[in-house]
DNA sequence: CTAAAACCTCAAGTTAGGTTGAGGTAAAGG
DNA sequence: CCTTTACCTCAACCTAACTTGAGGTTTTAG
């Protein structure tokens, strides 16, 4: 521990090319984590790079913060992270994104052929009920499905 | 014309699936049009039902109400939209679609591999830097691109 | 004919994911 | 030492996409 943690907010932001005030945010949600130096300041271990990273990388996935916080609650609280934890957390978010990616498909397949029919409005048509797709409804990971359709 | 247009907002609602005031809504974003029976109320022709649709299809893809406004546009204004011009709509889409799921693809496989090494904060790395994908920047078909990263 | 259900408008509220600004303190450079 | 840059907090604002509610009118069913 040579290298002791002592990044700034505003190194941080530059590095991972987000606002200053982005995070504050992330920090005020949980997502990640500083102390403060004997004048307030926030100060981050290297660490943070990486959380910061995953969320971007999370985000364009089209993951929520709630959800990432939620993914991010399963890595140990007492250690840093090893490669193995974030491993562990993306190949959940591998399955999801095949998901998403199949459930992308079919509405790609559907868009030619149901756009120009008459079908749409009809509760089988699988561009306005592509649901089905990610297997049943209900629990488990079901992060990247909420987008479907929600009955009110 | 036997069947002249005499859709209630109540009965579009309850058809499509949405809420009275999400049609409210549309209108007067201009993604839909009503005329008014001699007691103000809204009027739909069937055609509306087809918009609808549509516009909960697009937004499944992630394309905003803006950008399907700005689709629909390319639409006949002076008559009801033929299949054909509904496919041609959707094909502009689906070059989108096509897109997207390249681009979450590569998320997806980069995933394993990157977000366990430490490579995920540098600028080369395919996780937090896959603008490249969709082509170069600027001009045409920027719709889906558009949640990439966005430098300030 | 009357009561309930459906509609109308308009303003304000909601959630996500941040950003901006005011007013004030800390740290860093010359 | 002093000025500039970086930080701090807290409240308010922003966009998208709707929803809710108040107060009032129209339709429809019996």
């Amino acid at each position: 521990m040579l290298e002791e943690a002592n990044w700034t907010v505003g190194k941080v932001a530059k590095r991972c090319g987000v606002k200053v005030s982005t995070l504050h945010y992330y920090e005020e949600l949980g997502l990640i984590r500083s102390w403060r130096n004997a004048g307030n300041q926030r100060r981050y271990k290297a660490e943070v790079l990486r959380r910061i990273s995953v969320i971007k990388a999370a985000q364009k996935m089209g993951i929520s913060l709630d959800s990432i916080k939620r993914a991010f609650s399963t890595l140990p609280d007492n250690r840093t992270p090893t490669k193995n934890d974030w491993q562990l957390l993306a190949s959940g978010w591998q399955r999801e994104l095949n998901e998403r990616i199949r459930y992308l498909e079919v509405l790609r397949d559907s868009l030619d052929s149901c756009i120009g029919c008459g079908c749409l409005s009809l509760t089988s048509c699988p561009i306005y009920n592509p649901d089905d797709i990610a297997g049943s409804q209900g629990d488990g990971a079901v992060i990247l499905t909420r987008n479907a359709q929600s009955e009110s």
